[in-house]
DNA sequence: GCTGCCCGTAACCGCTTTATAACCGCCCCG
DNA sequence: CGGGGCGGTTATAAAGCGGTTACGGGCAGC
């Protein structure tokens, strides 16, 4: 999840920086209006922190300029506790107003409320060590390597491991995850389905650093 | 639209509701806990503004109810300007806060920032990319050109695939919204939408390079 | 009643995914 | 030493999925 914050208070500009990046989310950050509008078009980013007094074009502006070809969330910041500010930046399209001095937790919990919202709050990526899974997207991806393309069955399996990360996850229970109780050749199912995952996910096949074999237990995936 | 005042100060209630009414919504209003609980379900309100501070049940016991089997917008209200209600009431899925006093015309300006963002206020142009969309005219416009004439399901399609631009949208949740969840031939009918959506806004409709199809998973819309 | 559009249904194709089966090597254990 | 169980690998068959074409019924407008 990539968020634009503009401010030109390079202080909080970078505290509210370090605050997203802390709660896991990409930060991209501008100075004044017209370097937010360009950086919004080059960016794409899916929420906008953005403070009304700005040199260059006021947060109004920008805030029009963005609603003008999206619906991305935006949040406006102001030190003054006029209301005719906040009258204004609502009616302009912003989805919510806060003013300074604010806690970084305040700033959180709105954001993390207006993507609820905003139903952009799902497709957190599950992760456990180097792996990142997204369940949406039905990717994995390993390290800063291109994202990895993962079947039904594969997803599943591997929603298992990550959720279980360095602990061994017996054969049974993988069983149940994936398929749904069942008998007679599951075993050699299960045995397929590794197999299938380590030729995508592992950089040596033969050689499992990742999903690791419990002899007569069940599988477990290293988290490095 | 309709909506629910719960607040056991009288006189603020009575404002409130007099605000609302004078702003053209209808209003429900409840006194304490249980009564706004019951009352939303009577109702069945569009909105619902929640004071914290209530006999009988806190304003977050009642959010706590109405988030179980609701997502209409919350907004609370407090007397008191702790963090800690704030980020509770975030938490516990409401929408908005306020910490009084506040205007009424910091209420309204809220309410419609938040009913916007719902997308309970028709009429907002929807844009993803180079793509916009506007609902009332069931047309589509990809960039400078003309635009493009869509069909009730064409443009129900559309619109959520734009709502959700740039992530995949699994083919159960665009059945559920497109028809509203049935059996049997579905996927068959979705296969058409998207063929036939496709043929009207891919300039190459063989090489898709807007609705693209994520395998196993469903659908997205690229924003460039 | 004719025409054109919308949309549901079906059939076909090529490709991917999943199921089934057979074979291999290994280790444990009598 | 020789099964037998287990896990890995390979091969092949079956099922499913997505794209495409075609057809027909319903309905509105002329």
């Amino acid at each position: 999840m990539k968020m634009l914050v503009a401010d030109d208070d390079r202080d909080l500009r970078e505290l509210i920086g370090f605050t997203l990046s802390q709660a896991g989310y990409l930060v991209v950050k501008a100075g004044d209006g017209p370097d937010a509008v360009r950086l919004f078009e080059a960016e794409s980013p899916d929420l906008v922190v953005l403070d009304i007094n700005m040199p260059g074009a006021s947060g109004f502006q920008v805030c029009e300029a963005i609603r003008k070809r999206s619906r991305v969330p935006v949040i406006m910041l102001t030190v003054r506790g006029e209301e005719e500010d906040l009258v204004r930046a609502l009616d302009l399209g912003a989805d919510d107003y806060l003013t300074k001095p604010f806690s970084p937790r305040t700033l959180l919990a709105r954001i993390k409320a207006l993507l609820r919202r905003a139903g952009m709050e799902n497709s957190a990526p599950l992760s456990a060590g180097r792996l990142s899974l997204d369940i949406d997207e039905h990717t994995v991806r390993i390290g800063e390597a291109a994202p990895v393309r993962l079947t039904r069955l594969e997803l599943r399996l591997l929603q298992m491991l990550v959720a279980n990360a360095g602990h061994t996850v017996s054969t049974d229970r993988l069983l149940i995850q994936v398929w749904g109780r069942r008998e007679g050749t599951d075993r050699q199912l299960l045995k397929q389905l590794v197999h299938r995952l380590r030729q995508k996910i592992e950089s040596d096949p033969t050689t499992p650093q990742l999903l690791q074999t419990a002899a007569g237990a069940g599988y477990k995936l290293i988290i490095a």
